[in-house]
DNA sequence: GCCCATAGTGTCGAAAAGGATACCATTGGA
DNA sequence: TCCAATGGTATCCTTTTCGACACTATGGGC
């Protein structure tokens, strides 16, 4: 499930506008390349970070980019379990966009009122 | 209708890349800013460039970008009537994103199979 | 024997997003 | 008089997405 999103595009020109944010799209794609852009972490290091995802959620979006090419999945045949997460080459070369979306949303979002301080 | 989308972040870091995204996000509106980047349409120039949106989806998109400050309209009280749709102020300094997702999508998505030639 | 942790999977159901279609007002032209 | 064009609305229905919750396997600690 999920992944029906960028079946098929009517392919005007923007179309690259829309397929890429396919790709990103989804809740907690975008903050998950995010954090995996500092570097490798594991299942429930992500779920940590995202205090709200399920697992199944976490799963599901971690599917999604894995078959995307954008991130790698390791797993290591332990007793407890592990498994790693890694932005591929591909994914790596979304860096400079995420940055793109986190710069825009850090300069412009004041009424968010976070506290990026 | 909509919008419900960003009415309010679990703000972990890498929330600025979310809200970024809520605000591009809903299948039309990457594509609208896109268009918009080369200047002012009308409705039905806008509607015309995205062969399969429905009149409903086109208005809650525009309204939704409206609301959200990234795109201006001008209605001319004109009898067959007149709306003009501009990137606002705000609108503009979206362009490096929206720039950004497009050649990496122009860039990275050789499987869409389209033909930018 | 029981509970913990890890990294999941499965099922269910609600809500949101998106799409189809029909309808509205105005008025100039045929 | 009727049609066309513009920029919408209203209503209904389907698809997609999201979230709750329960369940699994394995092995270590108590």
């Amino acid at each position: 499930m999920g992944r029906t999103r960028h079946d098929r595009f009517d392919c005007s020109p923007g179309c690259a506008v829309e397929a890429t944010l396919s790709l990103i799209d989804g809740k907690w794609k975008g903050v998950v390349l995010y954090h995996l852009m500092s570097g490798t972490l594991r299942f429930n290091e992500i779920r940590r970070k995202l205090p709200n995802v399920t697992q199944r959620m976490l799963t599901n979006q971690l599917r999604e980019l894995e078959a995307d090419g954008l991130i790698t999945r390791t797993v290591f045949a332990q007793v407890p379990p592990r498994v790693d997460y890694d932005l591929s080459e591909r994914g790596r070369t979304l860096e400079p966009v995420i940055l793109a979306l986190k710069v825009w949303g850090d300069a412009n979002m004041p009424a968010t009122e976070n506290a990026a301080a």
